[in-house]
DNA sequence: TAAAAAAGTTGTAGTTTGCAAGTATTGTCG
DNA sequence: CGACAATACTTGCAAACTACAACTTTTTTA
């Protein structure tokens, strides 16, 4: 237990589900790529949040950012409204279209999700749930890590 | 529990393990990506695999890891050698230096996932390595997902 | 009110990516 | 055996992604 390679275990998890969700990003004759899906997941996430927010979060630099949302914005998935108290802030939300595509993905994700779930029992489920939880939780209370103050 | 979100459980570790990724992945003044990362943890871990091998299980295309393993020979980290039996193919290794900054990476993020689990107790960890186990387990024996025929 | 700071945007240049099309080697089938 | 397909990999090329520096605009600070 002590010696176990942990992250080994992190590795092939994440890389699992990264090539789940590579292969899941297209909906609705939309092809988005992964770094786009991503981003609407977290202006979904986070409603009314600014690029700002949304790049420190994904740990994105803000220039390389502002291209993406610009590329969103011109695929009407994105909107950019300026703050009504501090004009230099916009804040993002999604178009109806860009809230329908993310659904689609988070359907499609679940799908498969529950598809792997399936091949286990109710307590198994339950422990591997607990135990996602449990590692967002403390990661994110954690300061050993970086600088990036992921929310 | 059957509606749980399940996709965002998954992304936001993975997110947070890509960002802690993101910043270790330099060692003995060699600065790598974390995509160089990746590939150097996965010929290590599949000792005597090939170009082709490597390039499904991380997802990518072979042209674009043809290159990005011209790089790493650049960097004296891979050495590439034929197949005795099959000249087509081309054998992966690391070198000396390569193995010791995969190794360094490797204790520097055991060292923080370390840190990370040291806020839990024994039964919480036990509980927490055995569903990343199952879990990697039950996602390598599905067949729902993608083509990538990762290993 | 002038200077500093913050939120975004563009210039520019380097890197990454993947499809087409290429070479070299091996397998197949009449 | 010998042509033809298949496999493993490599390069040409064009598009997309990325980030540093420098800029504009707006807000805060002193």
């Amino acid at each position: 237990m002590e010696n176990e390679n942990l992250r080994g275990l992190f590795q092939l998890l994440t890389r699992r589900f990264g090539l789940l969700n590579k292969n899941c990003c297209s909906a609705d004759g939309i092809e988005i790529s992964l770094v786009q899906s991503h981003i609407l997941y977290e202006i979904h996430r986070q409603s009314k949040a600014s690029i700002q927010q949304i790049a420190e979060t994904l740990g994105t630099d803000i220039t390389t950012f502002s291209r993406q949302i610009q590329s969103l914005i011109k695929l009407n998935l994105v909107t950019k409204t300026p703050d009504a108290e501090d004009r230099r802030i916009s804040i993002l939300s999604l178009t109806d279209e860009g809230v329908k595509i993310n659904q689609t993905i988070d359907q499609q994700m679940n799908d498969y999700l529950n598809e792997i779930f399936k091949t286990m029992n109710e307590f198994e489920k339950e422990s591997v749930v607990r135990s996602l939880q449990l590692l967002n939780d403390r990661m994110l209370k954690s300061s050993v890590c970086c600088t990036t103050p992921w929310e």
